[in-house]
DNA sequence: CTTGACCCTGGACCGTGGTCCAACCTGCAA
DNA sequence: TTGCAGGTTGGACCACGGTCCAGGGTCAAG
């Protein structure tokens, strides 16, 4: 307990120094106290928060959703329905993701199925799939997401 | 059918121009014959490649796979067993997010369910669990794989 | 002849989450 | 005193898959 320098509190928390400063940069991690010589004085609140930061991204919160969860954590006026709604939204995220990826996977695995070993590669029905024609591409003006299970 | 310019090529893909370029640099497409005036000449084959790295794209091959079965459909020394083997670890690794990212999604379900929707967010069950002691960092002097879904 | 649409190149930039580097300063031990 | 481990800064760089831009060339229509 008490004080560390960063490479303590880098130690402690399983990161590197660089990650500390840039969390710092982000506005993840508040300016911290100095010594005379300009060293970073770290407290056990900012070990929690670094580890509050690595559970958060376990969870699959990005640094930003991260640091809005801690401001919550600190705000005394928020109340639990804001972190509610963050939470629903990965949640939604998730199912989304789980959804696209699962599909995918089945038709990986189908594929796989009826795909001999040897012959020539050209008979293999997943670069006949590849290969199939697409109805072609019709606008839509639409932008940003492109393919991929994300 | 015949010869396009890039613009037109992209078009009928449903890409960038750039991106066309981009995938020339790379290695996705070959270079294409030119005009005397230097601009690029796509032909159907041009085209059904796109497609194909787009079909790919999305069952979530990177750019770099796309490009290894394309090089496979090509070639006629290659056998069916290579394609099987990148799309069997292919699957390895959707199988891997899969679970990952369902047992995310089922501990935010049960967390959000027990979270009050008034009540200050200290209460909040979500916030508890991410403020939650972990067990001390302890080095294992392992690099790479950072924590998230992936 | 000019306009506009298209094409060329090389290089910068985007987001995400860091990591690494040089050049310098500090604090402690031998 | 010197050495070395640690700290400081700003900035470059990584993957990934593009996207955008400036400064130029080309080509067909009006």
């Amino acid at each position: 307990m008490g004080t560390f320098k960063i490479g303590q509190l880098a130690a402690a928390a399983g990161v590197g120094r660089d990650t500390i400063r840039y969390y710092e940069r982000n506005g993840l991690l508040p300016a911290p106290d100095r010594t005379a010589a300009g060293y970073r004085l770290y407290g056990d609140v900012d070990l929690d928060r670094l580890n509050f930061i690595r559970s958060a991204q376990e969870l699959g919160f990005t640094l930003e959703q991260a640091r809005q969860l801690l401001t919550l954590t600190v705000s005394d006026t928020a109340t639990a329905a804001a972190v509610l709604e963050i939470t629903l939204a990965k949640i939604k995220e998730a199912e989304g993701r789980l959804e696209r990826l699962s599909h995918i996977r089945d038709i990986l695995r189908d594929l796989a199925q009826d795909c001999p070993g040897e012959a020539p590669a050209s008979e293999c029905p997943i670069l006949v799939y590849l290969a199939a024609k697409r109805r072609p591409y019709q606008d839509k003006a639409m932008k940003k997401e492109p393919p991929g299970e994300r």
